[in-house]
DNA sequence: GCCAACGTTGGC
DNA sequence: GCCAACGTTGGC
């Protein structure tokens, strides 16, 4: 999962009170779908610096509640409000994720480009503008081999 | 700040 | 259903 660091970065789901936090304002179908389809309790992320001076993976996150209503998008006054989001059957979804750990070093895009291994990882394909996207196990267990 | 790559919108 | 226009993402 990517965020920008100057908006929300993994110091601040740090700082949460016990250490997790919603993450809202997903308004992209596909990562929406992994959201509410894909991410189950327990399931592991990589928390991704995007936008900044180094991208990369900077730490690793629990998914702590499955997907539900992102409420923000009813709310007129928040920055991702959706008037087409019908609060009685809701658009967006979001999940809670806690913080679990921050990787000893940030493993750069620019590293992770460089490896035959992870080739085909999604975060890598053309154009891919996601802020949301699949890892598999054989790349998750060779992205921290890296660390 | 630039710009490529996408997603979304809306007229037709 | 097509597609031009527009907005956003995000690396560089």
């Amino acid at each position: 999962m990517k965020s920008e660091p100057d908006t929300f970065g993994i110091h601040d789901l740090l700082n949460k009170p016990k250490q997790t936090e919603h993450w809202d304002g997903v308004r992209n179908y596909q990562a929406r779908n992994m959201m509410r389809d894909d991410m189950k309790l327990g399931d592991l992320v990589f928390f991704y610096h995007s936008n900044c001076d180094e991208p990369g993976i900077v730490g690793i996150m629990e998914i702590v509640r499955e997907g539900y209503p992102d409420f923000f998008a009813f709310d007129p006054e928040d920055k991702h409000f959706d008037p087409k989001s019908d609060p009685a059957n809701p658009r967006w979804i979001m999940v809670d994720v806690k913080y679990l750990k921050t990787l000893s070093r940030t493993i750069t895009l620019k590293e992770l480009k460089l490896k035959e291994e992870l080739a085909d990882l999604a975060l890598l394909r053309r154009g891919n503008r996601l802020s949301i996207m699949p890892v598999s196990k054989a790349q998750w267990d060779f992205i921290l081999t890296l660390e």
